[in-house]
DNA sequence: ATGCCATGCTCCGCATGA
C-alpha cells in the first residue's frame, strides 16, 4: 500500500516542526508540498531526510515553491510545466517513483507531481489571466501524460473550488478567482480528460474542506474551502482503496491555513 | 463596508495570499 498526501504548508521554514510531527504520525510514503516559500538551498533537508524521505524541490526566494518527498526511490522528470516563459514561478515538480514488488504484486513505476496553481485574485488583474493560461497549460500536459497509460497522481493546491458543495458560502464566492465560471470550467475540462478526484471518489458528503482562512475565526466556524486535490489517472484510480482529509494539523499551534489531503493506492 | 491573520522582505510598511 502506498500512502500519498498533498499539503500547502505556507512556509516550510516556519512550519518545519509541524511537518515533521505530521510525517511521524501519518507516515505517508509520498508527500506533495506547496508554498515552501524558499529556495532549494534554504530547505531543512537533513531533518526531513532523517525521517527517511528523498526530496525533490523547485524553490524560489520568498514565494511559491513546491516539493516532493518520497520514501521510495525517485527521479525528477520535470521542474516546470511545459509551455512557460523563462521567468517561471516555482509551481510544478514531477517525478517517477519506484514502487517495489510486494507479496504477489510486481514492481511498478508511479508518476507523481506536486503543483501550486496560481490564486488569480483579483480577477480584473494580470494575475487572473496568468491563472487561466496556467490552467490551459496544465490541461495540455495532463492530456499528454494520460497517453502514457501509467499510474499517475497530480496533487497539489489547485486554488479551485470545484462545486458549490466545496465552499461554506457559494454566493459569497461567486466572483472570486477560486470559484469563477472560467476557472471551474477549466478544472472540469481537466477532470473530463479522464482524471478521478481521489477524495470525492470515496467521500460524497458536502462541506469537507482543506483550507480555512486565518481570519475571522474561519477554522472555529468551519468556514472553509476544498481547494487541495489529488487527481488520479485511470491506472491509479483503479487501485484507489482509501482517501481523506486530515484536519489534525490545522488545529495545532502555528498551523498552515491548509491541511493535508491523502489517499492510499494498492499498486 | 472593511478588516480581521499570517508570511517574507528590508522594513519598521508593503506585497501576497485565498
Amino acid at each position: 500500500m502506498v500512502k500519498i498526501a498533498t499539503w500547502n504548508v505556507n512556509s516550510i521554514k516556519v512550519r518545519i516542526r509541524n511537518v515533521l510531527e505530521w510525517l511521524r504520525e501519518a507516515k505517508p510514503d509520498i508527500v506533495m508540498l506547496q508554498e515552501i516559500k524558499c529556495t532549494v538551498a534554504e530547505l531543512p533537508c537533513l531533518e526531513i531526510e532523517d525521517l527517511g524521505y528523498n526530496i525533490a524541490a523547485v524553490g524560489q526566494k520568498s514565494y511559491n515553491g513546491v516539493a516532493l518527498l518520497s520514501r521510495l526511490p525517485m527521479t525528477v522528470e520535470r521542474e516546470a510545466l511545459p509551455g512557460g516563459s523563462d521567468d517561471e514561478q516555482a509551481r510544478y515538480v514531477e517525478a517517477l517513483i519506484e514502487v517495489p514488488a510486494t507479496n504477489g504484486k510486481r514492481a511498478r513505476v508511479l508518476r507523481a507531481a506536486s503543483l501550486y496553481l496560481p490564486n488569480g485574485n483579483p480577477v480584473d488583474s494580470l494575475k487572473y489571466d496568468y491563472k487561466l493560461v496556467w490552467m490551459d497549460r496544465l490541461r495540455q500536459h495532463a492530456r499528454d501524460l494520460l497517453e502514457l497509460e501509467e499510474p499517475l497522481i497530480l496533487g497539489g493546491d489547485y486554488n479551485v473550488i470545484p462545486t458549490e458543495d466545496d465552499v461554506y458560502d457559494p454566493v459569497a464566492w461567486v466572483d472570486d478567482a477560486l470559484f469563477r465560471p472560467e476557472v471551474r470550467r477549466r478544472y472540469r475540462a481537466l477532470i473530463y480528460l479522464g482524471y478521478v478526484d481521489a477524495f470525492r471518489a470515496l467521500n460524497q458528503e458536502p462541506h469537507q474542506y482543506t483550507f480555512w482562512d486565518y481570519q475571522a475565526g474561519a477554522w472555529q466556524r468551519d468556514f472553509g474551502l476544498r481547494i487541495d486535490h489529488l487527481l488520479l489517472s485511470p491506472q491509479a484510480a483503479d487501485r484507489l482503496v482509501a482517501s481523506g482529509i486530515d484536519r489534525g494539523p490545522r488545529g495545532r499551534d502555528r498551523p498552515s491555513d491548509h491541511t493535508p489531503v491523502w489517499c492510499e493506492l494498492d499498486l
